[in-house]
DNA sequence: AGGGTAACAGACTTAAAAGTCTGTTTTACC
DNA sequence: GGTAAAACAGACTTTTAAGTCTGTTACCCT
């Protein structure tokens, strides 16, 4: 940890930390004790500003995690003109931070509802939550791009959004091992494959 | 369990309930106490049969797992005439059955991969072969979709292949959620309208 | 400056789970 | 029907991790 986050606060401090190595290994498999060594602080710390890990956790997904999901994938394409460019802009961005990752751990989001799904609903709510927004801002870009002449009037926006998310998730968790950098490729363009069904055709 | 299962060599019984509680609840999640109540089973009984947990897994894996992607993801697709269509067919009928599991927990093997990755290569392996094998058979049938005058030429029969994996995993992973039904509908058109671009173009 | 509270340290308790080990039962075979 | 090995039972050990509790330090306020 570095010197710079010396001075933020403790509870911000262990939540950041949180986050990193839930990701990493997942939240069963981490240890409080894990992310307190990190921090070089002690249990009396952690239970002091928190009152289980779970709710540890809740406060890192409605904080944290929203906010990461939100400025990666929700905000590039919020309200914007052109939502299709937008969007392959946006994923295209967010597969190259992952590609980047040394050892990439797949998408934060998906990770946790894979870990969390049958196991704890409430959690799982929270989750489904963050999904939810991405969702709803995705069909409000299309729909939007329709009026704007970007989109072809035809489709299912509400479908086209699913399709868009389930493949998101699915790449992210392909890419998780080796040629990430070969599976953007594919992913990118077959992604805009698929958009020339979904733009507005021009009347000939 | 039932009684038909009595007869089933111990050994294989372990296996296929461990696969059923590793696929709800987890790996890491599950303890060998909960598979071996389930089964009326000592820990005597596991270790005569299996060196460590770990070793366990990857039996199951190589044998249960595999066969299970392979005849319900695999199997449908390989050697058929019109890939698209088989391809379309296949996946409705996987996401069918997920459907209607009472409380669906994702698909298998990619909530393996979340769950071990970064933890355990050697498991990692195993699990990107069973992935790999589903890859290049894709791969294998858009060829011969191809030569057999079903797909368009001019697709990159990898990078489709790949676009088709990473749907479907993420479609699974979406339909953990409640509203499965719709979930899959929309994938499913969707999956159609992509395929418009895929297939190949009758000369008029 | 000193008293009080916020912030933290760290030993301890408790529970769960992997793996061990010794002993018992069942089965196959002569 | 007796015996040896296979198959299994279950108590025990060891480790790990969540949560508790008591004590200590740092800081704020008057």
């Amino acid at each position: 940890m570095e010197k710079q986050l010396k001075r933020m606060a403790t509870m911000q401090r262990i939540q950041t930390t949180g986050l990193e190595l839930f990701y990493q290994r997942g939240y069963f498999n981490t240890s409080l004790d894990d992310i307190l060594k990190e921090l070089s602080l002690s249990k009396g710390a952690f239970y002091y500003h928190f009152q289980s890990k779970e709710e540890y956790f809740i406060s890192i997904v409605q904080n944290l995690l929203f906010r990461k999901v939100y400025s990666s994938l929700i905000e590039p394409i919020e309200g914007q003109e052109d939502p299709l460019n937008k969007i392959v802009v946006c994923f295209d961005d967010a597969l190259e931070t992952a590609e980047h990752n040394f050892l990439d751990y797949g998408f934060v989001l998906s990770n946790f509802i894979t870990e969390f799904n049958g196991k704890n609903p409430d959690i799982m709510n929270y989750l489904q939550d963050i999904l939810k927004v991405w969702e709803v801002n995705l069909v409000t870009a299309l729909q939007k791009g329709k009026t704007d002449g970007y989109v072809n009037r035809h489709i299912d926006s509400e479908a086209v959004a699913t399709y868009l998310i389930s493949s998101y998730i699915g790449i992210r968790t392909l890419m998780v091992e080796g040629n990430s950098k070969m599976l953007r490729y594919k992913y990118i363009q077959q992604l805009r494959q698929y958009f020339k069904l979904i733009e507005h055709k021009e009347p000939a």
